[in-house]
DNA sequence: GATCCAGACTGAATCGATCCAGAAGGGCCG
DNA sequence: CGGCCCTTCTGGATCGATTCAGTCTGGATC
């Protein structure tokens, strides 16, 4: 007995069967309260330390605990404050169901990333979409895992979903800054195409971005600007490498130096933002900038956003996992998103 | 086979024994490369998303991922700026070894906790504390886990740990405030005792604190003043429900306006700080106020504070955790800290 | 031609529990 | 007193893999 005792060992001293050791703990209903006690106090004095969490997962088919798949760097994820609140938003719901939360890193490598999802023992995914996921989807159908996305994807189906009407809410913020009058106009976005450097960059149309999130937000702010005339090929399009206030600031670098510079910038993250106010400094007040998320350093930056629920967001994405709504339509939830205007868009100076 | 296939399955479709198909996955140096192509064929064929993670983690005895164990309530850790650094380096080593991060939500009740820290199927535990987490020791020791906790322990032993000399920070803060001639000073910790409301509290010796973390740093303010003759009983101290902004403004709120306010506020977080200026609002340019941990928001909110290295303490536990240095004296490791003094803090004025 | 060996594959045991059909014992009822 | 049910407990099958001691085959060696 030198290695931990396990169930058995404890039936064995108690001099009573395997079964009825699980049954003190699983089941107390079914067997007498002395013997339970006698039970237990056996176990205690061999040191068990109950029930082998695996061990039970297996029998049962059940592993008490949902994946969250992060597509970028796992550690990346806690330095993006818009997703440490759906974190803690599923985390809450996680709480109140007694689920555990299981965070998978994904490696850089394909193959490896691949195993990684197969390798995860949960009993279900969030997909907390932040790069091309399809890959882990398919995985997780092959799986027979159910799992949750957090935008509106076309292949849906019965998958749940829970996200916003990202075009509709993109074209409100830039509605907005046409309103004022602006006319040059840049978007800001990270990994417009996977592996581009940063800055400027061109492309044929708004359908070519891959990234389903991004995509929705661009072509949002181009329906508003349309609408005032300025097409597509008359933006600007500044690519981040990352979705972090230095890449924001990298991205913008140089942009505003040219002849007839952009008079507004519409980013696709209020990270992204901040970074291009970060770079602009001074000039900031000649330039009219918007985000996308409104977090929580976005109000003390003056910075106009449209504000999507995050905590909301996570906090739906877990319960639909957890308790899929038998219904199918029930299963695809879009969320409000609120115009947030403040004083980083005013109307284009007169020159 | 309407329900998923087996490794068992594949086997029998391929004609071949249930270890060669655990070959084909697990060992590819075992079997003929042609072999197992046609097996890993046979699998897709079938629909056989890969061997089953909870009975590879029975068998093989490792589970492949690490518990991360928040003391408070699971959706609070990732209000709480520091701790979300704290995931951040941690999930970054994680990330770099492989091994996925378990977040354990712990309920309120008290067996009910014991259970999901006994249910967890882990391979260690990173404790970290934010209120007395003895009982979750005593469980990770009976189930014979390794894990590491962010503090230094009376009882430490063999134990790994990382965290910073808590007193010696909190007394170079304090220093530096008695320095500038403070000598009415409050301090503002969370739940100093369990369970007190919000605001002043009584409390004999610094002793009586049960969380070390706050014992340590407030130990280490009341050296600082005692060394320029302000007695323990002399200092007000001021209990916070949470860890959150708004504990600290509904801590202090009425503190200042009795007659011989304090002019110096010294708290044992910056989020509690920074809820004292909340609340300060005009007036904080009146009192000295001091943070601990300098968070991302102490820069732009001009609060002096200690610096300790956040993603470190993350990184460093998760690595102690995953390899354990063979000497015991390595697993003790200590973080330095820096004062940082910004604006927060000025001489006492003259009256 | 006998011996040896490496490589390829198999079968049974095992990891540590849960579950279910059924056995033993005791009480109640007619 | 026999039958019936109920409670309490048992034994074996099972969850889905991994592991390891072997068996078998074909080729190299002397």
């Amino acid at each position: 007995m030198t290695s931990k005792p396990t169930l058995q060992d404890v039936a064995t001293a108690a001099g009573v069967s395997r079964s009825t050791v699980s049954n003190a703990y699983s089941r107390p209903d079914q067997l007498s309260a002395a013997l339970r006690t006698r039970i237990l106090d056996t176990a205690r004095q061999l040191g068990y330390p109950g029930p082998n969490p695996t061990a039970r997962s297996l029998r049962r088919g059940v592993a008490g605990a949902i994946g969250v798949l992060f597509t970028s760097q796992l550690s990346y994820a806690f330095t993006d404050p818009f997703a440490v609140r759906f974190l803690a938003g599923a985390a809450g719901a996680a709480e109140r169901r007694g689920t555990s939360l299981l965070l998978v890193p994904l490696p850089t490598d394909t193959t490896q990333a691949r195993a990684a999802v197969e390798n995860a023992a949960v009993d279900g995914f969030c997909v907390y979409c932040a790069a091309d996921e399809s890959w882990a989807l398919d995985v997780l159908r092959a799986r027979g895992l159910p799992f949750v996305t957090t935008a509106p994807r076309d292949d849906a189906g019965a998958d749940p979903y829970v996200g916003i009407d990202e075009r509709a809410a993109a074209r409100s913020v830039a509605d907005h800054v046409a309103a004022l009058g602006h006319r040059r106009v840049a978007l800001l976005a990270e990994s417009i195409l996977p592996g581009a450097p940063p800055g400027p960059l061109r492309l044929a149309e708004v359908g070519d971005v891959p990234h389903p999130t991004t995509r929705g937000r661009l072509a949002g702010f181009a329906d508003a600007l349309a609408a005032v005339g300025v097409a597509w090929t008359d933006l600007t399009l500044l690519n981040a490498t990352d979705n972090s206030r230095a890449a924001g600031a990298t991205a913008v670098a140089g942009t505003s130096t040219g002849d007839d510079p952009p008079t507004a910038l519409l980013a696709c993250s209020d990270v992204l933002a901040l970074g291009v106010l970060d770079a602009l400094g001074e000039r900031a007040a000649t330039v009219s900038v918007t985000g996308f998320d409104d977090v929580a350093d976005a109000a003390a930056a003056g910075l106009t956003t449209v504000r999507q629920p995050a905590e909301e967001k996570g906090r739906i994405a877990t319960e639909l996992l957890l308790d899929p709504p038998p219904e199918p339509a029930a299963r695809h939830v879009l969320l409000p998103t609120e115009l947030v205007v403040r004083t980083s868009t005013r109307p284009v100076p007169r020159s």
